[in-house]
DNA sequence: AACAGAATGTGATATATATCACACCTTATT
DNA sequence: AATAAGGTGTGATATATATCACATTCTGTT
């Protein structure tokens, strides 16, 4: 966790939609209780279990939500991309984090206190209605993953999650993954070597290119038919 | 399709927490633009890809979350409980319904207008924060329908489907299944067959005890160990 | 540059479960 | 009561993919 000059929310230009909502005074009163922190890639942001007090904005950078599941290895949640909020479906439940993040880039976050935000979002309908939208939006979006899941066989499990990497997280046919094999696979409920499979065959067919850990979709329209069909 | 008698928002008795927070004024802005409607057993309330300029609350009744799809068969996304919104993460996105809505019991319904519904979460925070609570519950719900899937025998899958529909749907050990086998099926990936197979098993080891379509959950603890470990 | 450790690729095999085929049961309809 | 139709139970078989074991490549560190 590096140290970073801290930017007040007022001038912030990586902010969220929703602050946009906000008068000078509810600005001032979430730059006194908001915190800003970065973290380098691999890090832990935050722990599952751990006391969490904060909504946590994501400026910058990629994490990833997840779970350290007891016998089973990491099960992923999801990715989340920059200019979102982290944890927001927790801000309302108990305090202690429900899922662990971590940093799969370097990152800049900020932490605003749960009790600030909520304080706004019941002054300010504005504000409520654009987290509302966030919330959905991510609600749907892992409804898509959720679908995508319950394809059967691997080979369109593989091409929905490259689907969802490219549309709901990277937002390009163009991408870098940040994720190894075998955090893919746990994406998916399947194997590295399943995973290793299918991305080599989708490469070989043309589908996708891969040089290093870089993606690039060459055929959208063949892919999302293996997703569909299997 | 059933008709009934309409009764007002003010006097409902099987509101939601959010409509608690609402002036008078508010009350009668959305009775007025509010519809109500009662299904039996069986019918579609709402088909994807309809329009629909409507958040739906579920006064009573169950009603399943699904999607057909194209060549696999129709996917169960959820099951709704009553006193709940349905279609909250469609509110600020197109006006065309994502997902289709079936009662699977009687079922009492109103269409509140989503202008108004809008209008509303802007004008009152308190409602919205209601609104945003609702959200974030039915979020984290998924979530644990989502972690469940990963786990990879079906034996597992099923026993976490059994647990999900106990505390997250039927809120009780002792439920009715609305589901066919088959749609027991489409929620976690499987088939028909499989999920007999489990079925018959957590019976005869006398993990749950089911007569007709009534499960009731005798050994919670060998359930869920066998949920996590498969 | 050399090394160690992690991550990834690749083939052979085992195995869980999907699939198939059919029997049985339940429910509704005539 | 008889019939039909939809749903469910059950065994035998096929098959997709997890698992295993090892080779290869990549990554960062001394």
């Amino acid at each position: 966790m590096s140290g970073m000059s801290d930017v007040k929310c007022s001038s912030c230009t990586l902010g969220s939609c929703a602050i946009y909502t906000l008068s000078s005074n509810e600005l001032e009163d979430m730059e006194l209780n908001t915190c800003q922190a970065g973290y380098s890639k691999g890090e832990i942001i935050t722990k599952q279990g751990t006391p969490l007090n904060s909504v946590i904005y994501l400026r910058s950078g990629f994490v990833k939500e997840f779970m350290w599941h007891e016998s089973v290895a990491d099960q992923v949640i999801q990715l989340i991309k920059p200019r979102s909020y982290i944890g927001l479906k927790g801000l309302y439940t108990n305090s202690s984090s429900v899922f662990s993040y971590q940093a799969i880039t370097n990152v800049e976050v900020c932490f605003i206190e749960k009790e600030v935000f909520g304080r706004i979002v019941r002054g300010n309908g504005n504000f409520g209605q654009e987290i509302l939208i966030a919330l959905s939006k991510e609600s749907i979006s892992n409804h898509k993953r959720f679908l995508n899941l319950n394809q059967k066989q691997i080979f369109g499990k593989v091409a929905g999650l490259i689907i969802y990497l490219s549309e709901e997280v990277y937002e390009s046919s163009l991408f870098e993954l940040h994720l190894k094999r075998a955090e893919l696979a746990h994406m998916i409920a399947s194997t590295r070597e399943s995973v290793t499979r299918a991305l080599k065959w989708f490469h070989n067919e043309g589908i996708i290119q891969m040089k290093k850990n870089t993606v690039s979709i060459e055929q959208m329209e063949r892919l999302s038919e293996i997703a569909k069909r299997g």
